[in-house]
DNA sequence: CCGAAAACTATGCGCGCGTAAAACTTTTTA
DNA sequence: TAAAAAGTTTTACGCGCGCATAGTTTTCGG
């Protein structure tokens, strides 16, 4: 070889022997560029192989070509399986994406919005903290940036918003649940970090009550993001002071449920809807190993496709018309039942 | 308020009274601007909350704050738990840190590191596909920038390398396992994504036959990162075919073990240590749900903590001493046995 | 084969910022 | 109190690239 690399896109086009600005416009749509000159582009890409600083092409672009994503926690799987769907589909729509967590904290949101405004993002997906977010902040950010909310809306905030139906969720395990046997009772964290919590803990008591039925919230202690943990000590002492009014058992979400279920195995409490069982546990959200749990898990699931395709769906069409929605809309997909074994 | 927001330095250095530069000296270092300045300028920053542009900065820096963090699979849990710790450290260490994944794929590996130069970070810590890795792609982007390879080693590829060992895995598993009751068969992936897979199958090998024992694989099919599944069909059909040589199996890693728990306690099959049992089930890698498989899971786990701290040590070193060592080292942290109730 | 329209390439400037060196203050020293 | 030293701020330029516009070539009808 020999020859240095190629730091920059005028030592590029210097190879090719074209201006800079051409091999710009090669980038940028290569049928742009009259086909002899692509050729020579071409070659030399193919020899010295020049990629353009997508930084610096995004800081003075009209539009880029980037889409932002943020979750509020990346290493909950939940979240990890959204960004992921969300991710793919993005760069299948020919778009280049960037994903940050907020790790679950208030602060950290906040830079997270900074750094996304920098990179001069052509639309953003954000699935915010919740509760926990700063709402002026994110109301300037979502005024700056085209943003659509995922998961947890934030009323007025971002020009659409699409995630699950907490109604449908949890409308759907308590009628399961009544259904084939007794209510439930629901299990949840007292403070929780889950944006869509307490949403799911209202929804509860309003079902129960609309089924002329008295809410059992069993509420247990703990903060931040550990909710296997939670679920499992939780539990255990639930166990210890019978704080489960009712043997059925209803999961504010599946990692709570994890723990749980870890608690009746360790305990000897059979789970499950068979003869031989002393609980039925159910919960919402169709973690990935929700399949994988013992026994396997009846849960309330969202349908992570269809989340993900209609939320890039209304960013992508946000995006052609200029950032900017004549009405907010916001979508609220039903989720499904999946029935496993647990109930 | 009234007031328009401040788009740039120039604008913020406008309302202060000093000129650009000073403003940037003052974010690079706020002592290095004098007294009173500097409370002018925090008094602005006060009302109207303005924050340069960190891709602009990066972008004609000497020396850049960023560090990237790359993973070959930010799903998989056990990578974004070390992705989660190395990422907190490098923030406490005062550096801004950006976090890839490549997403199992080789393609998108090296369009990482493109992307990834374009950032002119610091410095890096790689945690490689391995197998799928384009190694002169690995080699070239190390020339060019610093890094750290984290987790599985490439040979001469990285200043330095950073990662459990994997022979210490394996050997106090299959010690553990053969001293207290029958040496183990190896249960694990026939094609395996995981990139230090090859590696424990490998050492699982070499320790058998050391042992003057037979090794004993069981292989099973199926592509890609979702492990749990592969473990759970491939644990179903190895029952049925019996192909289980023995009742205590090693899984290459946790999220296998997953699976094959779920399998089990579907099969009935008890599994851990008890006179009751039937099976012997330990594991590699102490998956953050390790804790609460139903039985929780014997594991041989890394140190996940140690492990971002010596990564991030050996790049805050580099970094330091200009990017390049005198000799390249290879720390294999040596992993330890988390005996629960599985085997 | 000419000239106008179409297609393409080059020039020049801007994005938001860092940085070296020059110009200016302030402080110290004689 | 003037001159030198030290500390600050400003001037001027650069990073890698997009974009508007001017300039050049190619194409094609007549």
């Amino acid at each position: 070889m020999g020859e240095k690399r190629i730091r920059n896109m005028e030592e590029f086009a210097a190879v090719v022997g074209v201006s800079r600005p051409t091999v710009s416009k090669y980038f940028n749509d290569p049928a742009s560029v009259r086909k002899s000159t692509r050729t020579k582009i071409e070659d030399a890409l193919e020899k010295h192989g020049f990629r353009p600083n997508i930084f610096a092409m995004n800081q003075n672009r009209r539009l880029t070509k980037n889409i932002g994503i943020v979750v509020p926690f990346l290493a909950d799987p939940v979240f990890a399986e959204i960004a992921r769907s969300v991710e793919r589909r993005c760069i299948e729509a020919g778009f280049h994406t960037t994903l940050f967590s907020s790790h679950g904290e208030r602060e950290l949101e906040i830079e997270v919005l900074d750094n996304l405004r920098a990179l001069r993002p052509a639309g953003v997906l954000l699935a915010p903290l919740g509760r926990k977010s700063d709402i002026d902040e994110l109301a300037r950010f979502c005024e700056e940036v085209p943003t659509v909310l995922l998961d947890r809306p934030i009323d007025g905030i971002g020009e659409a918003f699409v995630g699950s139906d907490n109604f449908s969720f949890v409308s759907q395990s308590v009628e399961y649940l009544t259904r084939t046997g007794e209510a439930p009772c629901f299990f949840e964290m007292k403070n929780p970090s889950p944006p869509n919590a307490f949403s799911r803990r209202r929804q509860y008591i309003e079902i129960m009550e609309g089924l002329g039925l008295e809410p059992m919230l069993v509420s247990v202690d703990g903060e931040g993001w550990a909710f296997e943990e939670i679920g499992y000590n939780g539990a255990l002492r639930a166990f210890a002071e019978r704080r489960f009014p009712t043997d059925t058992i209803l999961c504010s979400n599946d990692r709570l449920a994890i723990g749980l279920l870890a608690a009746c195995y360790e305990k000897g409490r059979r789970v499950g809807r068979g003869s031989g069982c002393a609980l039925r546990v159910a919960s919402h959200d169709d973690h990935p190993n929700a399949r994988f749990t013992c026994p396997s898990l009846t849960t309330v699931g969202h349908d992570y496709d269809v989340l993900a395709a209609r939320g890039v769906e209304r960013l992508l069409e946000l995006i052609e018309c200029g950032g900017r929605f004549e009405i907010r809309t916001e979508e609220l997909l039903s989720a499904r039942l999946v029935l496993r074994d647990s109930a």
